[in-house]
RNA sequence: GCGGACGUGGCGGAAUUGGCAGACGCGCUGGACUUAGAAUCCAGUUCCUUCGGGAGUAAGGGUUCAAAUCCCUUCGUCCGCACCA
């Protein structure tokens, strides 16, 4: 008989801290996680959005990675080839804040920060291919994002425009739109305000279309991001056509969605920006005036312009345009609603079918023109005290009157269009991705101006245009690089002749947007990745990261996708597959933040209990798309639970070291093939949390079932075929999730390595009950449980449930008028 | 204002296809072990109850033999967009 309760020293004591330094030094060896294309296997790329390295790991970057291993671990162990890589998004302005304020050089503070990072990641027990890292900030990378600037550049996709652009002065430079959140910077929260200045642009505007249309392809993406990011692309369509000005050869052209409404037409309004202001209001009597409103407008901020909060003011020019679908003529007038940098920067006034235009009309007293009716109950000019935008019947528009008005906007469209007054036009709220920053740390814009040849891109054999390092850490309108007397000695590579280097770098978003490209192909000095290794690895297949880069990175990297696509460097479209946004951890009620002192330090967490209990608990405490509540008395119990596991399994030490790996289950005692069935069970739960749903939460629930189960022979002979089963298979589940300790409990036991260990499979005969309780249920209420025979027939059920003696009882009596019987779940008798 | 998600015990959450609401964990209660504590193990834990039951998934209504799940209305929370003509 077996000595079941007597355990090894070594089984004694669960030390996590011992265990997983000795698994992590076997992982750290050079080949262990390296990562090759293998024909034989599917591919799979599990990719966790790469972090900046700001010195040190959050509770965020826990809860991503340890989902990221997840997935990897279970994927490899699934018969995937995985490719699950790490780096850094290196550039930004903390490392040059940092030389601002202690004088420590940015690269010297980026590559610490890293260092202590990747120690960080490497004592949270992740899979890792250490050898595909990468760093945006080396010059073995970033050679390639200037690489890819001049693909942009000989495409026509990068071009210099002076425009009113975004400038935060916190940050000391320019910002994208997508970087500007309700009017202040994304990253420092300071207000942004508008600034001329000519600006280095990367054209998205082209690829708008299509970046919207193939939102659809994605179906593995969450809705809130694809509706993000088509709000944020904004397509409407309507029509452009253009006014002639009174006494004047000048036009002007509006963009309009609602052509239908031309008729309505009572005035025309400017944004303060329109060029054409210069030309009409000259010599006016109120010059002085109308320029004073327009440099009041231009110096609001951007949060005032642009709310709809704010009062809609607007002044008269005192000129005219034609209205020309009824020769009306109308006043010309200059607001502060209507925004430049959307359609013409002018827009047709209509008050009686648009909000905005019947509030700035009504203040001014300027007309109204009634030109759809609604024919449920036809209004009446005099009494409206609002505008009317639904839809209705087209009036007091000429041959149009009667129609209805979604009809008219087609027909008039026609019409403009035969008279060549207009034309169909297609707008998008998307603007062109603004690139350039006047920061240091960043990938310098590989452009060289020369007094003759104007701008020349730097040959590609010169790249990289590398980062000087005699530069002058101050903050201005100008970038650093503009103060290094070594960067600015430069000549035209084209003449030879006198020449000077642009001075901006590249918006850090650029070297993020390609990224994952690069992992595929990571040490290529030829180019910046195999277009045959990129199309073997990408696109990514589960992408996970935060929801913040809904718009932002997503889209940026969307784009650079498709136009390297069309540059033939890859074969696809879109570059993630599937995307998971993880919720955030949050700690009484809020997230984590230095300010409100709520932060766990994933380090300490780690020293105490353990990174398979820190990854245990996070990715039980919630399901992985939602918030996370932070709370110390879980992990404690995550901790525990791993105690159980080592606990149980030192139980049955001896059982599980004499079992054999292949049995007659037939042999087990009844209560033996319970637990079995239990184990089978969770086998085919688990796989289809893991496969499936990214349900890890209830993955674990399962498994902490399945270990409660076992309990039941902590005092109890097992037979030892079945222990020997149970703590393989425990084992290999629990892998993907706390790497350490299964693998330490596994070679306890097993030969090899658990994470080299194929996937658990269930035995379908093993989850089959001889026989099953169903619920019994009088008029919808449950009120008895009956054991039946499995998979009894519906009839058989029918027959048995009146007859229980509770059941009997209950409806004596009563007729039944419909017995319900769902075989293998329940029973319903409706009686009156 | 528009768009979206959501609302379940003291708490985090489960219920995947309409079929026993509250799995699992935390907390709490009781017990075993212990001189005692810690740890561990076992049991209990939605609410009300006259112990027969009854009520219950934000509120109200509907569909159905059967609703947390589907439909309608209302309320609330969170997120996104917000003068884009």
């Amino acid at each position: 008989m077996l000595n079941f309760y007597v355990r090894s020293n070594f089984m004694e004591k669960y030390n996590p801290q011992e265990i997983e330094k000795k698994w992590q030094q076997i992982w750290d060896a050079p080949d262990y996680y390296r990562t090759d294309i293998d024909n034989e296997k599917p591919k799979y790329y599990a990719l966790e959005m790469f972090p900046y390295p700001s010195g040190n790991l959050h509770m965020g970057h826990v809860r991503n990675y340890s989902i990221g291993d997840v997935v990897a671990r279970y994927r490899s162990m699934a018969g995937f080839n995985v490719l699950h890589p790490m780096g850094f998004d290196a550039f930004g302005m903390p490392a040059e804040n940092a030389a601002i304020a202690h004088g420590v050089k940015p690269g010297d503070w980026t590559f610490a920060n890293i260092k202590n990072m990747i120690r960080q990641q490497k004592a949270m027990g992740l899979a890792y291919d250490w050898e595909r890292e990468v760093e945006t900030c080396r010059a073995d990378y970033y050679r390639w994002t200037q690489w890819l600037f001049e693909l942009f550049y000989k495409r026509g996709l990068a071009y210099k425009k002076e425009a009113a652009v975004n400038w935060c002065d916190t940050c000391g430079t320019v910002l994208a739109n997508e970087q500007v959140v309700d009017g202040k910077c994304w990253r420092c929260d300071h207000e942004v305000h508008k600034k001329n200045l000519a600006q280095w642009f990367f054209k998205i505007t082209d690829y708008a279309d299509e970046l919207l249309a193939d939102l659809e392809k994605l179906t593995g993406w969450p809705n809130r991001v694809k509706i993000m990011q088509e709000n944020w692309i904004g397509r409407s369509e309507g029509a452009e056509f253009s006014l002639e000005v009174v006494d004047s050869e000048e036009k002007i052209s509006v963009y309009t969605t609602r052509p239908d409404t031309i008729f309505g037409i009572t005035f025309m309004a400017l944004a303060v920006e329109h060029p054409l202001i210069e030309k009409i209001i000259a010599g006016k009597p109120n010059e002085t005036e109308i320029r004073e409103f327009i440099k009041a407008t231009r110096n609001m901020s951007d949060m005032e312009r642009t709310s709809s909060e704010s009062e809609k003011r607007g002044i008269f020019t005192g000129a005219y345009c034609v209205n020309p679908v009824n020769g009306r003529k109308v006043p010309i007038w200059i607001t502060n609603y209507v925004l430049y940098e959307y359609g013409t920067g002018a827009v047709m006034g209509v008050p009686t079918h648009d909000e905005r235009d019947w509030m700035f009309a009504t203040k001014y007293g300027l007309d109204k023109i009634l030109v759809i009716d609604n024919p449920a109950a036809p209004l009446e000019l005099s009494k409206m005290d609002n505008a009317y935008i639904d839809a209705g019947v087209m009036v007091n528009s000429g041959e149009f009157d009667g129609m209805q008005n979604e009809t008219a906007k087609s027909k008039i469209v026609d019409w403009l269009e035969a008279k060549k007054i207009g034309t169909r036009k297609i707008n998008y709220k998307l603007r062109d991705w603004l690139i350039s920053r006047q920061r240091y740390w960043g990938a310098p814009i590989p452009v060289i101006y020369c007094e003759k040849c104007g701008e020349v891109l730097v040959p590609e054999e010169d790249l990289p245009v590398l980062l000087p390092d005699d530069v002058e850490f101050k903050q201005g309108a100008l970038s650093p690089l503009s103060t290094s007397k070594k960067f600015n000695d430069v000549k035209c590579p084209k003449c030879g002749g006198k020449a000077r280097r642009e001075t901006d770098t590249m918006d850090t978003f650029i070297c993020s947007s390609w990224y994952y490209l690069r992992y595929a192909d990571p040490h290529n000095d030829k180019k910046p990745f195999d277009r045959d290794k990129v199309n073997y690895w990408n696109p990514v297949d589960q992408y996970i990261g935060g929801i913040e880069h809904a718009i932002l990175h997503l889209l940026y990297s969307r784009f650079f996708t498709k136009v390297l696509r069309d540059a033939g460097m890859l074969d696809y479209d879109e570059p993630f597959t599937n995307l998971l946004t993880q919720g955030m951890v949050i700690k009484d009620g809020a997230k984590m933040s230095k300010s409100l002192g709520n932060v766990v330090s994933p380090e300490e967490i780690i020293a105490k209990y353990g990174a398979d209990t820190a990854r245990l608990f996070i990715l039980f405490a919630a399901p992985v798309e939602r918030d996370l509540d932070w709370s110390d008395q879980g992990v404690e119990g995550s901790f525990r639970f791993l105690n159980r596991v080592w606990r149980i399994l030192g139980i049955f030490e001896k059982a599980i070291k004499s079992g054999a790996e292949n049995y007659d289950a037939e042999t087990l005692t009844a209560e033996e093939k319970d637990l079995r069935r239990t184990l089978h069970k969770t086998i085919k739960k688990v796989t289809e949390d893991l496969h499936d749903r990214f349900a890890f939460n209830t993955a674990i629930s399962t498994l902490m079932e399945l270990v409660n189960a076992a309990h039941s022979f902590q005092d109890k002979l097992i037979n030892p075929n079945l222990a020997r089963e149970f703590a393989n298979n425990l084992l290999r589940m629990l892998a993907p999730f706390v790497p350490h300790i299964s693998a330490e409990l596994w070679s306890q036991f097993f030969a090899g390595d658990v994470h080299k260990q194929s996937w658990v499979k269930f035995d379908e005969a093993a989850l089959v009950e001889d026989t099953i309780e169903i619920v019994v249920q009088i008029n919808g209420k449950v009120r008895e449980h009956a054991t039946v025979a499995n998979n009894l027939s519906r009839a058989e059920l029918e027959k048995i449930a009146p007859n229980l003696p509770r059941v009997a009882e209950l409806i004596a009596g009563k007729k039944i008028v419909k017995i319900i019987a769902v075989p293998n779940k329940l029973i319903n008798i409706v009686v009156k």
